[in-house]
DNA sequence: CGTGACGTTGACTGTAGTCAAAGAAGGTGG
DNA sequence: CCACCTTCTTTGACTACAGTCAACGTCACG
């Protein structure tokens, strides 16, 4: 197991060797998961963190009627419940949206880690806030933007996320999504994603098509948008143009 | 300065006696803020985190327009922007609603408390993760309630966290905003939060004026609202009705 | 080749936004 | 102490963005 692409770009400079074979070691096996499976219901206790090596997940939150509203979406090199460590109970669900790789850290490694290493473990803290800060920029999305600004605005952040971890070439790239998993992530109904996507390629912005996106003029996506990668702490030189 | 209601109902018992005395000597000197002042700016580096004693605060996103969205409003006893610690840099706006007397920790002293003191450093983290839990929820209240339910489910969580700190009884209590920062909280405009108030107040559910927040029917409100008070990780004894 | 999930489109509806104006409340200075 | 000014609240009339409902198309898979 290796958590090369979490630390690529993330402070990795802060760590020493021993730090990183650490992390390295407290992981468990890489083991596979189904697609659209649950890993984790809202109430559950968790004793281990789950580190995704491979695959598309998701945290979702339900509503009443049992519709869900997506919190968080997630690439390879994620933490997805690191959270969960501090909090013991979750207060969502987690899913896979593909079949998954994924790897477990057991809690009592990490209680070793932050006994033994404070480095690590406020590197391990700031991605649990890379999350908060991305969770921010969804509520800005949310409360803010229209129904065509929050699909540009999605978009622009699982390029940066997915670029950061070798898997877009700022051009195009895989979302295994359907137009009702982004309608669950914008706040609107799947026909009016279908709508604003035509919108969105009418305008020649971005193409989406069996779960590949181009993007045809990324300046013009981030001003309608109004999307700034800054609250995804990238390195800088990663995020130039 | 005294981290009492921080710690009230939220792990206390996890700490020993030398860890309290350790948070409580890391705080520097109370001392009061302006109401309606900024305090931090979007990409300010910060070398000190704020600790709230009294009065309300609030941290948000501005769009393009310079319309501001609200992503937390704070009470005395909370953290605001701890996450600034393993952050550095902060991503959104912190400022004050109403007067406040504030006191701030060196980033410096929260290094010594890392290497020195884990299971308090886990406390700490485990406070940002509310935070994060909070934007959660915040999110499921724009992507998936109406007007009416943002308007009920915001004065839900804000009743919880200010009973959680003696500031509620439960039916009343102080909550020192106008339409306008309403409006910016729940993602609708303010003359919409208007009318959505004077239909809480005709459903008889809820009445706010000059401030003051009186719950009518509180089980209806958390019906009508979706509300479920798990995501604050208050003790379960605090929550019993 | 049939079936079910997903995507696409059109017509109609409704919730919330916009614009405008007037009323209340609170603070300041003459 | 009152007049004035600003900010906030309230209401009405009109608009528009997004939801709902329904039907049909497309694609992958068994």
């Amino acid at each position: 197991m290796t958590f090369e692409k979490f630390l690529l770009g993330r402070r990795r400079d802060q760590l020493s060797a021993e730090d990183i074979s650490a992390l390295e070691r407290a992981g468990g096996a890489v083991r596979p998961l189904p697609g659209r499976a649950n890993l984790i219901t809202q109430g559950d206790l968790v004793s281990a963190s789950t580190y995704l090596v491979e695959g598309f997940m998701c945290r979702y939150l339900d509503d009443r009627k049992g519709e869900r509203q997506l919190i968080a979406v997630h690439v390879p090199g994620d933490f997805v419940d690191l959270h969960g460590y501090p909090l013991k109970r979750l207060d969502h669900d987690v899913a896979t949206l593909t079949p998954c790789k994924i790897a477990q850290v057991p809690h009592g490694r990490l209680d070793e880690i932050m006994r033994e290493r404070p480095g690590l473990s406020k590197l391990l803290w700031f991605s649990t806030l890379l999350d908060a800060a991305m969770h921010r920029e969804w509520i800005f999305r949310l409360g803010r933007l229209d129904a065509l600004a929050r699909l540009g605005h999605f978009f622009c952040e699982i390029e940066a996320k997915l670029r950061a971890v070798g898997m877009s070439d700022g051009r195009t790239f895989a979302l295994p999504m359907t137009q009702i998993d982004i309608a669950e992530t914008c706040g609107i109904t799947s026909v009016h994603v279908n709508r604003m996507l035509r919108d969105l390629r009418e305008r020649s912005l971005v193409h989406m098509r069996a779960g590949v996106v181009t993007f045809l003029d990324r300046p013009a996506l981030y001003r309608l948008s109004e999307f700034d990668p800054g609250y995804l702490y990238l390195d800088a030189d990663i995020m130039e143009h």
